[in-house]
DNA sequence: CGCGTTTACGTCGTTCGTAACGATA
DNA sequence: TATCGTTACGAACGACGTAAACGCG
């Protein structure tokens, strides 16, 4: 058994059995990665695979459990790896991170230009997507980090950092009624108007419609984007009233736009930073979670460093403690 | 990296520090080992070992770190290999037990014979030490099974799976005092003649000092032996009153010793059998696990062998329900 | 000078890539 | 016939073992 052989298998399956593609992927070719797949069965005296005349077709029971182990091995060869950068004391390496829309846009900018000042010689990849799509970059393994609100169930096998909350803030165009109540704005108000708001059904999101659902109203909801510029695209023709993260309302919109906060109105959510159990944090990755979850002490990221699982981390943070991130210059405010 | 480079480095910590032993151990030439030390070490680009001029000192801390990494790797591989005899439906492979004295001569021969009738192919070792000479053994990695009473502390990482209960007896030459009395014998009754029992200090036993301890009566120990046959040969010259786990008690004492049961007089032990955690437990480690804790059903077995953790074991068995060891033909009774 | 490690070098087995072949849809 | 996997073979590489050198106590 060697590692390579692991390595090979892995790719087999994470194309799709394919061995041409897994080939082409390890750049080596395709008799060679055949052939070691044919040693490793010889030598564990199994097959891995079920054939289809010559074609791979299915794992076989065997094949789920020894991927499986060779899964652990292949992520401690590479902790083992890390290990050894840090310790030679590269700040040399890559980080990908995977984000939702909001965080890339409104809130990542600022953390990743302190992060490329910092290691310059890291190379950054920021992929976005939902909440889902966000999950199956985790399990297909090419993610360091991962962003995203509530959700934490697509999530289990990530070591979750909360990092900070946020409320809502409702957009409305300029001298819109709403800005001329003289009371807090309520719910009720808020259903009297078509919304646009984010799409319902990703994450915890849902949490909006349930806010209404529980004073028994239905809002009419126009219109559902994936992301906040198009949701103000929309309030400025005219269409509704939008309801986004406070992020996401920053400084420029306040030309010509109305912000209104919404604390109160909605729960508040939680937004993480999450990494893969059981993988060494290299010291540029332990920078990014301090820059991306300002709150955490030197004292906390280490303790973070040594969590072996989510309990540890979650011991370490009171959730009614975090800070509050608003939208434009209010950047991060401690919490009430 | 190589897998065969993370076994060498293994070696030669498990030998301590010591290529050319690692090398023997190995079954190949120290230079060849000594390179690929050095090759990884080139490879990671840092030392995993001081150097004392040209020996071995210590293990650096990146070292360490990398040979935790590479102890996970190798489990992993053994697994696949497990997995592999497994699913080849092999009977083959071989069994290494590590256990305390009054096992291996009282409770495990029948045991052994029984598992050599099903699985002769399987080659046993057995290993006698104390506690701390098995837990020694278990870290050394060489080991499947380990057998003891209490001093869970020693082997936290371990599974463990509670097997029987048992208690002391107390053996005395025919005719001896204590066995005309016509009332329960008590702690008291024994601190007035010597006695000769187990060493005190090593783990659990010391449960036997305490009991006297807590009714303030200071025994006069007179000879502490590693085994009962030591004992029973002292109590047998009439160097004083033996106590000895039941188990120990057999049939042929009775002949010429008076076996008195002291069920209440100090606290049941547990013993139990114990495996590394994360291993793969093969058909014929199941079926011992079944052979030495006889009270296990067939479903806790499949339990046991997808238990991730020790709570997963010890939510499958009340302590207060484990049958209960005697001497003699009495050997195993139910929980009372 | 003995013990243990490293260096040097020749041998042998393994891996890899190219090219040809086989099978399947 | 296009796609995908296996077989065949030669070149390059790497691991291993023997022999010798080196450094330390």
């Amino acid at each position: 058994m060697k590692l390579q052989q692991l390595k090979y298998l892995l790719a087999i399956v994470d194309n799709g059995m394919n061995i041409t593609a897994a080939a082409e992927r390890m750049y080596t070719s395709q008799p060679g990665v055949s052939k070691q797949l044919k040693l490793l069965e010889e030598e564990l005296g199994l097959q891995l695979f079920t054939r289809k005349g010559k074609s791979l077709g299915g794992i076989t029971p065997a094949g789920h459990q020894v991927i499986d182990r060779a899964r652990i091995i292949m992520r401690e060869a590479d902790n083992i790896r890390s290990l050894a950068s840090e310790f030679y004391q590269e700040e040399e390496g890559s980080l990908s991170i995977a984000t939702t829309h909001t965080q890339a846009r409104y809130v990542l900018p600022d953390i990743v230009a302190e992060f490329r000042k910092r290691f310059p010689k890291v190379g950054l990849n920021l992929h976005q997507g939902t909440s889902e799509q966000i999950a199956d970059m985790v399990a297909a393994n090419n993610i360091d980090f991962a962003i995203a609100t509530g959700s934490n169930d697509l999530f289990s096998d990530l070591m979750l950092v909360p990092s900070y909350r946020w409320d809502r803030s409702i957009i409305v165009p300029k001298g819109h009624e709403l800005t001329k109540l003289d009371r807090k704005i309520t719910l009720a108000d808020l259903a009297k108007y078509p919304l646009v708001t984010y799409v319902f059904s990703f994450g915890g999101q849902s949490s909006l419609k349930r806010a209404f659902e529980k004073e028994g109203l239905d809002p009419d909801v126009v219109f559902t984007a994936r992301d906040a510029d198009v949701i103000k695209t929309y309030v400025r023709m005219g269409l509704g009233v939008g309801i986004v993260a406070s992020m996401a309302a920053d400084c420029d919109d306040r030309k010509d736009l109305e912000v209104i906060a919404a604390e109160g109105l909605f729960p508040r959510s939680t937004t993480w930073i999450g990494y893969r159990k059981n993988t060494v944090l290299r010291a540029y990755m332990v920078e990014f979670i301090r820059l991306f979850a300002s709150h955490i002490s030197a004292q906390q990221l280490d303790d973070i460093r040594r969590a072996a699982s989510q309990e540890d981390i979650d011991r370490l943070f009171d959730p009614a403690r975090l800070p509050v991130r608003g939208g434009c210059s209010d950047s991060v405010t401690e919490a009430a």
